[in-house]
DNA sequence: ATGAAAGCGCTAACAA
DNA sequence: TTGTTAGCGCTTTCAT
């Protein structure tokens, strides 16, 4: 493993003008360089970057821990965080939380031993006080979901905005017995979809039948569930918003077990598109999260807080918007 | 940001033996480390792993390069990755190579820049000189593909038996005109699929008619493409074999989009399992590949193999099974 | 324009 | 059992 001091040798240097040489300082002379640049080109030198995070303070390594990595809705946002952090000359770890508060600090902790430059947190369950411990230590940007009154450094999807449009869409097909499959409701994405849906029914002076509001969990099984004792059940709901892809999975999957025909007897509106919803027949009508504009987003407002480590510039909350793609999931009511 | 020192002098030790507590070394009295934690605690100290990984030239990092962060399968393999990896106190870099040699060979450049202790991967295009290169800077495991002629150190799937096996149960079915679309043929996978294909329908004495295989890319377009013209043609297969997920979407994309029932009058067998193959209906008949399997074992390789940094020991080729599941989308030719 | 040397926070060899 | 100290590879003053 070649060091800076085997490069100077050979290049009948000291350590200091290599040293200007790799970070482009112009006090270097052109032969000096010339030779600098040859000896490292000959040993194949790459410098060390551990050495030199010792050494400035700063390890150009960013963590991002996400509640599953295998989510698409996860792996999409993370491929773009992946994409924008490279361009800028950083690298990420990614740690998966797997929606457990416990894992989740874990991992806080060992990225502060690490001594990452920020990280980005897309929390599946937020301790306040925590994550108020948490920003001391380095800059975080919370991703997805937020604590409840984070106003800044925050990049979030509107879901309430989403939600209501999903709803609406419904209820302009004529449809009034529309039912929803919430999310986990501790969590905020949850709560502010579901408010969605309230508001859209509420603006049409639609009751909004406690059975109708089905308590899902977003994972697949619970879609499924709540798929079968909504349509089981003797006033079952014509549409159904489903809260997120997994869950729109499960309930396709009890539609699908029960022979019931989408969209014929029981409109559909997922939130999350996804590769496979163009693939169903009918195609899913759903809201599309903005994934790579959220990871894009999301990683150059943590590198310009981790840039400008100066006044505490906070920069505010970004909120995106979901936008209503309408297939054929969902049509109007006979 | 407290360090060893302040820590050494809050406990009024040195910082020799706060380094042995922290290590836990025996030879620490239980005073001194009854002082040393508290001290530890009072100043919430976590020790810096970028100090520690200088001195004792290890950093506890791993990296991993993907193709494609956002495709499910290694989506669900990074998962098991960073599982098993954070079970051993290592922490992944993840890298998306998107498929480019290029941003392969810079990342390959980066990781070995930031000293990890050794690289997963996932590579879509070999360069066998260059991975020849890599492996003298850092211990590797290849994942899923390889490169020709590789025998040591990597985990892969039985891709021959598994396009084999989904052939056969094609044949079983009674079909004869079974059709395959491709994955890009410069990569292992791809064709060792293929020669799958053309082994069980040799066994079974069918003629393999060129305009039955289809060359597809891996992504869903050239799946509905391949499976466009196929079912265009006229002699259209009475089944189909994708090989791989994103083209088993676009295949039924096309299948809806002609009005063409499956299986009714197309069986349809896809590689590799995913959520959505037992949402459609009819449920999705495929191979499954272990993901959480191939993610564990490699990891445990490529660990094994930084942990035992002796002699040249170099692993065999784990080869894992993948498993045909069958559902319904490929049926008895009537 | 260049080099000598200090020091980032840690570990490990050695001394006491 | 504990402390002193060298040094990992780099950047950055400060002389020259």
């Amino acid at each position: 493993m070649n060091s800076m001091r085997d490069v100077a040798r050979l290049a009948g240097v000291s350590v200091a003008t290599v040293s200007a040489v790799l970070n482009g300082k112009d006090t270097v002379s052109a032969g000096a360089t010339r030779r600098v640049e040859e000896a490292m080109k000959a040993l194949d030198y790459h410098p060390d970057q551990v050495a030199r995070s010792l050494r400035v303070g700063r390890t150009n390594v960013i963590g991002m821990i996400v509640p599953d990595i295998s989510n698409p809705f996860f792996s999409e946002i993370m491929r773009s965080v992946e994409e924008a952090s490279e361009k800028k000359g950083f690298s990420v770890i990614m740690c998966d939380s797997n929606e457990d508060s416990g894992r989740e600090r874990r991992h806080l902790s060992t990225l502060y031993s690490r001594r990452v430059d920020g990280v980005l947190l897309a929390s599946s369950v937020s301790d306040a006080a925590q994550d108020r411990l948490t920003m001391r230590r380095f800059p975080i940007v919370f991703v997805d979901a937020i604590p409840v009154g984070t106003k800044y450094g925050a990049v979030i999807v509107d879901n309430l905005q989403g939600a209501h449009a999903a709803t609406r869409h419904l209820i302009e097909l004529g449809h009034s017995k529309v039912a929803i499959i919430t999310g986990s409701l501790d969590r905020s994405v949850a709560i502010d979809r579901l408010e969605g849906y309230r508001k859209a029914m509420q603006e049409a002076g639609l009751v909004v039948a406690d059975d109708y509001i089905k308590k899902g969990d977003f994972h697949v099984t619970s879609g499924y569930r709540c798929g079968i004792e909504l349509m089981k059940s003797p006033e079952a709901p014509t549409a159904i918003f489903s809260c997120n892809n997994a869950m729109t999975l499960g309930l396709l999957r009890a539609l699908a077990d029960l022979s019931i025909p989408c969209p014929a007897r029981v409109s559909v509106v997922g939130f999350d598109d996804a590769d496979w919803a163009t693939s169903f027949a009918p195609r899913i009508t759903c809201v599309a999260q903005p994934t790579n504009e959220i990871g894009k987003v999301a990683t150059e407002m943590l590198l310009e807080k981790i840039l400008s480590r100066n006044g505490n510039h906070e920069p505010p909350n970004v909120v995106l918007q979901a936008e209503l793609r309408v297939r054929e999931s969902a049509m109007r009511l006979q």
